[in-house]
DNA sequence: AAAGATGGATAGCAGCACTTTCTACTATCG
DNA sequence: CGATAGTAGAAAGTGCTGCTATCCATCTTT
């Protein structure tokens, strides 16, 4: 297909479709003249991943690049893959640091039985959520990691069997990246729904009953 | 305290801080004089809590702007006030919808038992993850949303119990936004973590054994 | 042959989160 | 008392990001 149909099935404008291309977002399509190319639905499929994970996911354009780098890189692990696109979902910011905070994951993780290194990006991310709950004068926040590790492990059960479950490696890469970057998205509303519904039970005992309401 | 002692406190420049308060993020200073103002310990927190959900919990301005309008409004309930902070914390996309995904989601609901308005935020947020999931050639991602619910539902519950375990419902309030803020990028850590254990623990089945590797 | 699309390059634009600059003061130190 | 530094408030400017718009020399379709 050209471009142009490229688009409309895609709904991403023609222009955004060239940029993509310019970012190298989208590989190059296969050049039948010098100013003609064609598209296939490989194209049409990485850029609906493209938006879902610009749209969806609120990855910038460098981000996303570096996802696909470790999509596309034959050479990468599931295990890597996986270290390279928690690193690029989230903001790359990490910035507060602090003794207590640094003490807390590492006996979190000792707790668990997990084994990493400080250095790792999740390590030190966990350490600035904690140093900035310091900041912010809620250290009890600490107390509530061993609760989301208890829902972590068998959510990352469920991922990682989500990717095993895809045919060739390629799909099991994809797979990391849909259940990450869908998955947090995912989580993050499932847990709106579930705090609402607890909150509404609590507020209903309290005062008369009423459906959920709107917010 | 002057602005500029607030500004040392913080680590945030003067000139950003003046700009909050144009923005209405921080509360004016009580003016001593027509160019003095006196600035509290109220401010140095707002002012942390602030660069929190903008730094950490990645949030626009707006956004902060609307949690803190539900944080300050004395009439709202502890319910109405997380529906809000839910809704802020997310990206305002959306975008996609879908009847199928639309489906899905009232059966989840159904499944887990929750009672929840398809006019609601949280409930348009799961069906644009669903629509965007299908997109990309992932239906199956929707059999995963029930493992979310599993997890979600002790994590609301201390949540929630975090929240009430402060004293005051200012307290209790900001409890909510930290909790939802920086347990979103708690979260996300931890199940990097899990994942990254499994995934590890999975690849040293096969491989000679090697220490969790850096990312 | 005429009309329209395409690849490729360059330039432009809107929004956002600050930063800078300015003015007219005020506090304070020596 | 004067010099210096700090302050409120307003307005304009900055740097970055994610697109858009315009051009032009082809190519394709009719």
């Amino acid at each position: 297909m050209r471009i142009a149909e490229l688009s409309r099935r895609s709904g991403v404008p023609v222009a955004t479709i060239k940029y993509y291309l310019r970012e190298g977002l989208l590989p190059a399509g296969e050049l039948t003249s010098p100013n003609q190319a064609r598209y296939s639905d490989d194209h049409l499929h990485r850029l609906r991943l493209v938006r879902a994970m610009v749209e969806l996911g609120g990855l910038s354009i460098a981000a996303v690049r570096e996802v696909l780098g470790a999509l596309d890189d034959p050479e990468k692990s599931l295990h890597k893959a996986m270290g390279t696109i928690s690193a690029a979902v989230a903001p790359p910011d990490l910035g507060a640091d602090d003794e207590v905070a640094h003490e807390q994951v590492r006996a979190f993780l000792e707790r668990q039985g997990w084994v990493c290194r400080p250095t790792s990006y999740a390590f030190k991310a966990l350490v600035g959520v904690l140093a900035t709950a310091r900041e912010v004068g809620h250290e009890r926040f600490a107390d509530l990691l061993d609760g989301f590790a208890a829902a972590a492990r068998p959510l990352a059960e469920a991922d990682l069997g989500y990717a095993l479950g895809a045919g060739t490696k390629d799909e099991a890469l994809e797979s990391v990246v849909v259940g990450t970057v869908l998955g947090d998205a995912a989580m993050a509303a499932v847990r709106a729904l579930a705090r609402r519904e607890l909150s509404g039970v609590r507020q209903a005992e309290e005062t008369p009953a009423q459906p959920c309401s709107d917010t």
